[in-house]
RNA sequence: GGGCGGUUAGCUCAGCGGUAGAGCACUGCUUUCACACGGCAGGGGUCAGUGGUUCGAAACCACUACCGCCCACCA
């Protein structure tokens, strides 16, 4: 053996032979314990959240893997793993590709910008998982999945059909979250509100008998050309003689009324309001509730309509303000202009401002207590909702820490439907089709729809142009990775991983996905499967810098994973880590940060020491600001490790020494033929032998204790814990303690006390081995 | 406006009722037969503040002060 822990080779080598003996696929004959990965996008690259997330399930998966159940069986383990489609992110990265080309999905046209999707699918889906593996990460990748093959789409069109049949997915024009850029609409979700700095404008709406009016006070002047009313108090001593008179709008020549609604708030502002129910999701309620029909003045790409006086037509809004604001100067109508604080809402995609748009989008309901179509049934509320509250409530699902049911239970409480309809290409397209007339005809597949239609089609049929949310078939995860429906015979080998392994034993993942993710899987499985689609739900921390920022590529503080495990040099890091910035002086600053921070770029560390850094850091906490120092301990601790093991074999290899045991290294064998290397061995250090010294009892009862927290501290996800017990126990008793007190009983005239040592000795590691490395 | 966290050694964090812990950093000594990615010895904290409960509080309760995150329609 090395006279230093050289994890490269050794790694590389035992992650492939592990693969290609089948190691990761389940096999044992007890208890099951399943692991759904949350799948990684296709497009990216591991980053360190992953990482830390997936070194959490592997060590569970191993752990679980390699562990009698209390019944002496072995636990059936699976990690069901495979990556997502990402609709909105990989057709941007294509859409990107082909913008560098000068062109646009619309010159390809639909099917073939599909086609050069998926060729870029190919291409990269294999990069997330190749990183995977030199992480270690234990899926079992003879089961992996993608959200777009044939069996979960066929899933996506089950779940569709079947949610629309029962009244619970409805198409209507609404106003939902328009993204002027990407031209789709987006879930509330997919919408970031941020404080900006703005103005808060009053302007005149002269009365239409020619008296003063009213004083209305706007952040968005622009769309004053949608008013349909003005709405104050009824209470409001000021207004209530102008309640019902009518106002003239200006700019457009236009009367609209003045309203009474209590919604208005005396003490903003003017205490007037100015009501456009086309472009704001308060003044629509308003607007229904005062019979106000809307007034659309923008186009889906935010520029001002036909709908508004020739002047503004075809200007972008942000301009349209400026014009609006300065003709009203003109008019002295504009009364104040004043310094005003607003949350603006913003795309998580785009950053673009997002535009409240009056569009034909399909809902899922889930708040009404009765079916939305009218026919007799329960509604979403009723079907969806509170099912999966009712299971948290129960501790069906429980979550780890548990004050996350908290913010679980109160989205839920106060869930909108689910606009689950996005007006992109790539992704699930919906199974809905439409005649000439405007009828909807709904099925797995067009001869389906038809077959369950209820009225003649008026001539030809057309399918919906539109694709599903991303989060929409995510949703599904949980039973349709495991060959749900199941009925086909294709699926007929995962149908029984269905039986088998749902509801997995526990979801780990980020509290940033609750709501997009875990909320949706729980209502969705629990419908279709009647089961919970996992028992547990570990929320592992979020991994910042070591300064506690969120690592983020503009920013230029990310980690690549494998650069800590592999070690790269200054130069190659300053370039990877500045290589998106296009600001200037980001970038300088970027490297002028690294070539501080890192100034002999990073030393490698293995996957082994970065895996234990990662179970040293996950605490309860909610973040964790990793901290490259943290994991050198480590490596050397690995190194300690090893030389232990070096230690040991030294002294016992020997025949006729106690068991042997393999090199683990790089160029050791896997076990004799016949006799696969996995350690199935129940370890009780207490029988294996009767020892002789006092030092072997006592080591060996330390070792048996720190065996027993361990796997309490598996039980309640404490990896830190895990990992503290094995570092003390290894460093500070076995090395530090043991090692020494042997070397004088090997040497010594006692061969009962030197034999017993021995094999005390080999056990110890033996059992260290497997806890520290599964 | 609601909700949830945090404040412990220079740094990053455990501890959550019994007289302060880890890793890294720091100081001194040490390169002999597992390991200098090592060994041995050591320095360093009025556990944010105030009040309370208790024989005893970093830990439980109340309030305060900062810091952070999530949700929410004040134009």
């Amino acid at each position: 053996m090395e006279k230093t822990f050289e994890p490269r080779d050794i790694e590389q080598k035992w992650y492939a032979h592990w693969e290609s003996h089948g190691d990761f696929s389940p096999s044992g004959d007890g208890e099951p314990y399943c692991i759904l990965l949350p799948p990684p996008n296709v497009t990216g690259t591991l980053h360190m959240g992953h990482a830390f997330q997936q070194t959490i399930m592997d060590a569970l998966i191993r752990y679980h893997r390699m562990r009698l159940a209390p019944d002496g069986t072995r636990y059936r383990t699976l990690w069901q793993g495979g990556t997502d489609h990402a609709g909105i992110a990989t057709q941007k990265i294509v859409e990107n590709q082909l913008a560098a080309e000068g062109k646009s999905r619309h010159d390809l046209g639909r099917a073939k910008f599909i086609e050069r999707v998926w060729e870029w699918k190919e291409q990269s889906g294999s990069t997330i998982t190749n990183q995977m593996r030199r992480l270690g990460a234990s899926v079992d990748w003879s089961r992996e999945r993608f959200t777009m093959d044939e069996g979960l789409s066929a899933a996506v069109r089950r779940v569709f059909v079947e949610w629309y049949r029962a009244g619970l997915l409805y198409r209507g024009r609404r106003l939902v979250n328009w993204d002027p850029v990407l031209m789709t609409a987006v879930s509330d979700l997919e919408v970031n509100n941020e404080e900006k700095d703005g103005s808060l404008w009053s302007i005149r709406y002269p009365a239409a008998d020619g008296g003063e009016g009213v004083v209305v006070a706007t952040t968005r002047p622009e769309t004053m050309l949608g008013d349909v009313a003005v709405a104050v108090h009824p209470e409001d001593a000021r207004y209530s003689s102008l309640i019902g008179k009518m106002l003239k709008l200006p700019l457009t020549g236009r009367e609209i009324p003045v309203i009474a609604d209590d919604y208005v708030d005396r003490e903003f502002g003017t205490g007037a309001v100015k009501i456009t129910p086309a472009h704001d999701f308060n003044d629509w309620q308003i607007g229904t509730r005062h019979k106000l029909g809307p007034r659309v003045i923008l186009t889906l790409d935010a520029k001002i309509s036909d709908e508004a006086p020739e002047k503004y037509r075809g200007m972008d809004r942000f301009v349209a303000r400026k014009s609006v604001l300065a003709d009203l100067e003109a008019l002295g109508l504009l009364v104040e202009t004043k310094k005003h604080k607003l949350q603006v809402p913003v795309s998580q995609r785009t950053d673009a401002v997002i535009e409240p748009m009056l569009t034909d989008q399909w809902f899922l309901d889930l708040t009404s207590e009765t079916r939305v179509d009218g026919k007799p049934g329960p509604g979403g509320r009723k079907a969806i909702t509170e099912p999966a509250l009712d299971v948290v409530r129960k501790g069906e699902v429980k979550f780890v820490p548990e004050n996350w049911t908290t913010t679980y239970n109160q989205w839920l409480e106060n869930i909108q439907d689910w606009c689950v309809s996005r007006q992109l290409w790539w992704g699930h397209r919906i199974p809905a089709w439409y005649d000439e007339a405007g009828n909807i005809f709904v099925g797995e597949d067009e001869a389906d729809a038809l077959a369950h239609a209820t009225t003649k089609p008026v001539g030809a049929l057309r399918q919906d142009e539109d694709v599903l949310d991303t989060w929409f078939s995510s949703a599904l995860w949980p039973f349709s990775t495991l060959g749900w429906p199941g009925e086909t015979s294709e699926r007929a080998a995962e149908w029984n991983d269905f039986n088998v392994f749902l509801p997995s034993s526990v979801l780990v993942t980020g509290f940033d996905i609750i709501f997009f993710w875990v909320a949706r899987m729980v209502m969705a499985t629990l419908y279709f499967t009647k089961r919970v689609p996992f028992r547990e739900v570990y929320i592992n921390a979020i991994v910042r810098d070591a300064e506690g920022q969120k690592m983020s590529k503009s920013k230029g503080n990310t980690i690549d994973p494998l650069d800590l495990i592999d070690g790269i040099d200054l130069d190659s890091l300053v370039k990877k880590s500045t290589a998106s910035l296009l600001i200037p002086q980001v970038r300088e600053k970027v490297e002028k940060r690294i070539r501080k921070e890192y100034p002999n770029g990073i030393a490698p560390v293995g996957t082994d020491a970065l895996r234990f850094t990662f179970a040293a850091l996950a605490t309860y906490g909610r973040t964790i600001n990793f901290d490259l120092k943290r994991a050198d301990g480590y490596r050397n601790f690995c190194n300690k490790l090893w030389n232990a093991a070096r230690f040991v074999l030294m002294n016992c290899e020997k025949p006729g020494s106690g068991p042997r045991r393999q090199d683990a290294g790089a160029n050791g064998e896997a076990g004799p033929e016949g006799e696969p290397r996995t350690r199935r061995v129940v370890l009780d250090p207490a029988s294996a032998h009767a020892p002789v010294t006092d030092a072997e009892k006592w080591i060996l009862t330390r070792l048996s204790q720190t065996l027993a927290d361990v796997e309490t501290h598996f039980a309640t996800y404490r990896f830190d814990l895990v990992a503290q017990a094995l570092y003390e126990f290894t460093w500070n008793e076995f090395c530090d303690w043991f090692v020494e007190l042997s070397k004088p009983a090997l040497n010594s005239d006692d061969d009962a006390a030197a034999e017993s040592t021995r094999h005390t000795l080999l056990v110890v590691l033996e059992a260290l081995l497997r806890a520290l490395h599964p």
